[in-house]
DNA sequence: CTACATGGTGAAGCATCATTCACGTTATGG
DNA sequence: CCATAACGTGAATGATGCTTCACCATGTAG
């Protein structure tokens, strides 16, 4: 259902490099890096991006969904943790500051933590990999209001909301008051 | 010092035109407008922009500087209002849910409130109007905390940091989630 | 009323980009 | 080793945008 044909050993490794090099130039200068750069960082020419994505739009899209995952594993990790032990109130601080650090100076990540809890409904793509954040960071939201560290209404949507509205272009001495302010909110009284 | 020649008539008409027109197309589309799209939307040819701005950045700071006076104006009135017996808290609390609002569908505010708190260094009049609201607010924080509405601890930057923060292009219940969360967070225990 | 500095014009110059395509190359099955 | 489909190439195309400039128009001082 997926391949049809096996795709040309050079084309795979092509294929490899491109998204190696696009996500690298994606990280450092954001989205709007020109294809021009992302073929030279790639070693090959501008046609072949076209080759393996129809468009730009695509290509970027592929790079941010994939490092999507990175956000998911980090998620799982903290459900795995907590699940031995470790309390679901740190893992969830523990995951914002996380993000929030990695967000000042990755556009990718950028892209990727700003496209949660948005509908994207033309991608289903992400709409997994975002099942798979809701599923680990769904119950420990719970878990943390059990416990009694996480205010009662917190929803996973204000998870979401907090994500989308990190100070990425802030130093890290604002960043981390900024968390502080917004912890302070979000502790159980 | 400031007119050597009093500036033509025409000049002084085409001047405003030019203003309103930037800060409307501004506004509504974002500081990533055309030159073009300006100059039409003022009834004059591009040239004419040159002819009263050496270029489009210069053009898009006086724009921000002009609309920044709006913030200024509402925290001063805050400042009125708190010294005829409103208490500090809510006209602080009043005036941060107002810019939120505003900047969800104002690209020019949504400029200037991001701008507060930087180092613009380069541009002297946003250092004055800076001043202004900082000259407001300050007074309007101090006295929230005295009157125990406000946590201690709160500054004038991490407002400036909130506003910089603000979820902009959130439906408005997110918004208002947001800020309710916030507060929850600056209230004094 | 006139001279001319000041202001206005908009086509043209340049850059930057995304995207295409006619053509050359190469992996791979037979 | 060959045939050929798959792949790679990069100059060309067309769009968009900022900025300039040679020329025209007009407000204004005298």
């Amino acid at each position: 259902m997926t391949s049809p044909r096996p795709l040309r050993a050079d084309a795979a490794r092509n294929r490899a490099r491109i998204m190696t090099a696009a996500h690298e130039q994606i990280t450092e200068h954001g989205p709007e890096v020109s294809m021009e750069q992302i073929a030279a960082a790639a070693g090959v020419a501008v046609g072949t991006l076209y080759k393996h994505f129809p468009n730009k739009n695509d290509l970027v899209t592929a790079v941010v969904t994939a490092s999507f995952e990175t956000l998911a594993d980090d998620a799982e990790e903290c459900l795995q943790r907590e699940s031995q032990g470790s309390p679901a109130m740190a893992e969830l601080t523990g995951f914002l500051s996380r993000v929030m650090d990695t967000v000042a100076h990755n556009h990718t990540v950028k892209a990727a933590a700003s496209a949660l809890g948005a509908d994207h409904a033309a991608h289903p793509a992400m709409q997994e990999v975002e099942t798979r954040v809701t599923q680990a960071l769904g119950p420990l939201i719970r878990t943390a209001q059990a416990q009694g560290g996480l205010r009662a209404d917190f929803t996973l949507d204000d998870l979401y909301l907090m994500l989308s509205t990190l100070p990425a272009d802030q130093p890290p001495t604002a960043r981390a008051r900024w968390l502080a302010l917004l912890l302070t909110g979000l502790t159980a009284r």
